[in-house]
DNA sequence: TTGCATCCTCTAGCCACTAGAGGATCAAGC
DNA sequence: GCTTGATCCTCTAGTGGCTAGAGGATGCAA
């Protein structure tokens, strides 16, 4: 059970350090122990959280399912059936933001795909832009997922 | 050439009216005229670029972008390459938010077959999240592209 | 005239960080 | 002992692309 810095603990992690002190004042982690030079230390148990917290948010989590998550793990004795909500949740969520990204990318293909040497007045990329009927088909991707 | 209230031009082009005073006041649309009650009267030249911008939104561009994009439609004698090189670039960001999309799915897909009934301790959604090794592949998705 | 919809400006909030100011402390080398 | 540079501290503000709400003025129909 050693001891780490912030900076170690960032370097173990790879999460940086304004983010670790980010994590901690949204509360995702704790309030770690403070040395008489009033610096943070942490142990291990911190460094496995934030692993956690890490490959989660990896996974697309948003900082309130983290949150649940994290207190499921804290609580073994707990059913873990939010846990599986949770995951199928973010699975479900993924699989839509790709069937909405492969539409734009059709889209964006045939824009591409008219690329002109001439001047804007015949640019089809320009043209295809002012013009949503040249559209094969409707896309309505909020500006959330497309960008 | 009529005179559109921003109420009219938001339901025209299904654009929030909040949304049209923020394009205003970051310059993607022009400072409308006014009436004598101090409303903005719109005609259907802001309608087009209203309606190119939200096109372009919903193709992802950035509103970086867009203001390239924009000022190269109003100047239709310039060379149309860099709307080319914007496109390009814009679907090459798409694809790479696909394919890291479809890695972390893979994950998730797998996070959630581990799906159990029983207790947290036993919990593989947990187990998972929390080693990393259980990882098959590397999954480097930052957050704002996997959220 | 009443009442509701629409409009105005201005400010603050969302998410998950990130960057920078302005300063204290530490560790290593001379 | 002194310097130098890395690391640490707190606090505030910025990012992108909106969205929501306060607090008030105006327009329009019954």
């Amino acid at each position: 059970m050693q001891a780490l810095s912030i900076g170690a603990l960032a370097k173990a992690t790879d999460v940086k350090v304004t983010t670790i002190r980010f994590y901690e004042q949204i509360g995702l982690l704790p309030q770690p122990l403070r040395g008489s030079n009033d610096r943070r230390i942490y142990d291990e148990q911190t460094l496995s959280r934030l692993a956690f917290i890490k490959h989660a948010r990896q996974l697309g989590f948003a900082v309130d399912a983290i949150r649940t998550l994290l207190q499921l793990s804290d609580n073994p004795d707990q059913s873990c059936e939010q846990a599986n909500i949770l995951a199928a949740e973010q699975l479900a969520a993924v699989d839509s933001k790709i069937s909405r990204l492969q539409a734009l990318r059709g889209e964006l293909q045939r824009v591409v795909s008219a690329a002109c040497q001439g001047r804007v007045s015949d640019c089809r990329v320009i043209e295809v832009l002012s013009d949503h009927n040249h559209c094969a088909a409707d896309h309505d991707a909020p500006a959330a997922l497309a960008s």
